[in-house]
DNA sequence: CTTTTTTCGTAACTATAGGTACGAAAATAT
DNA sequence: ATATTTTCGTACCTATAGTTACGAAAAAAG
């Protein structure tokens, strides 16, 4: 990546990048992405509306930078649990673990940005649906992976191997909007469960 | 229902509710709802703005209408479909054949209005949200009688019915968004396969 | 000090959304 | 004809969205 570069010359910039991109973030995964404005985040960050276009260019760009933030918090640790080479049934269970911990004791919304914006995506620009699609590629190449990895040891299903990933990810999906629709924790893990379960032969 | 009744006098009435319901269903459903103004309705009917709002108070009184509509089209056949007494496999079948349809053969868009309003239900009214909540929990009550009759004939896996029913709902949102999202009709179909005889055994 | 460079933020602009005031029009009833 | 009732639609209103023009401010370089 490219830090800043030589600006020791010219007014000393104020603008917060870091805490524009997180406060963007918390606002749009409680809220809904279309229910923050660039004026909200201005007012919730003390930034100027030029400021924010200076640095991300137009709304389209900011929600972009978001969601990549979003996917190094929220994504990539589960991609790194399928990643894993664990048994399948301990990777299931560390996943359940990540997808339904207690959010309000971490300080974070229930469900899930991604899944918010893709189930939007119809109103997102096209830098965002960009970064959308890359995140889900990534997405499918874990589960698909780890389908690969338990098949090689015998403990899956008879299924196609990319049937079984949109499957799994369908099954992430879901979770995080029944979670987001105020589904209690256990009831979405044992959801999770019968899904995840469904496709692995017991060990 | 409540006909007009004794409108013998004043000027006859020229608003087209029908063929706003049908317009405003279509273009919800191909272009999402916050994608299609009052205005675009207006102009794809003929109607005028006032009449609109004379004859459903608001947005979101048009919303509501529209997605009552549309249970009616999309989403009664499947609760009827849920509800015959055949054997599981049989209403399995019955179920994915009627979600996979091919839609452009019958002139219908990809996905189903009831999901994509679901999950932008942050950008609608109360009344909606209303019908929203109404809907899911006919939906909610099909596959959980569905799972009662199938334990009762011991055709089903032992999983709580409450989860079972959230499981199976998810397989239908799942597979709508999979849809829309432009997957083919045999894979989502397989996808379904998958999730719906993880919970019923073999017959 | 002056110039150059960079960032600052007030105050606008444009487009479109949902929503309505109000007088005209079209029918029946008297 | 006149009065009554009902619906019509042009033209407007308000709010807010995304976006930007532009002159001031703050630093280093000459």
């Amino acid at each position: 990546m490219h830090q800043k570069q030589v600006p020791n010359r010219g007014r000393p910039k104020k603008l917060d990048r870091d805490l524009i991109l997180q406060s963007a973030m918390m606002a749009y995964w409680s809220k809904g992405p279309s229910n923050v404005s660039i004026n909200d985040i201005c007012k919730l960050t003390g930034a100027s509306k030029p400021g924010v276009y200076r640095e991300f260019d137009s709304d389209d760009g900011l929600k972009k930078s978001v969601l990549k933030t979003y996917q190094a918090l929220a994504i990539q640790p589960l991609i790194d649990i399928l990643d894993t080479d664990q048994p399948s049934s301990e990777i299931i269970d560390a996943a359940i673990c990540f997808m339904t911990q207690d959010r309000r004791s971490v300080g974070i919304p229930e469900g899930c940005l991604y899944v918010i914006m893709d189930a939007q995506s119809d109103q997102l620009g096209t830098a965002t649906r960009g970064e959308l699609r890359k995140i889900r590629a990534e997405l499918l190449a874990a589960y698909s992976a780890w389908v690969e990895r338990a098949k090689v040891q015998g403990q899956f299903a008879d299924i196609p191997t990319d049937v079984a990933a949109l499957f799994l990810e369908t099954q992430h999906v879901g979770a995080m909007r029944l979670q987001r629709e105020g589904v209690s924790a256990e009831t979405v893990a044992k959801v999770l469960r019968v899904g995840f379960e469904a496709t692995f032969c017991q060990t």
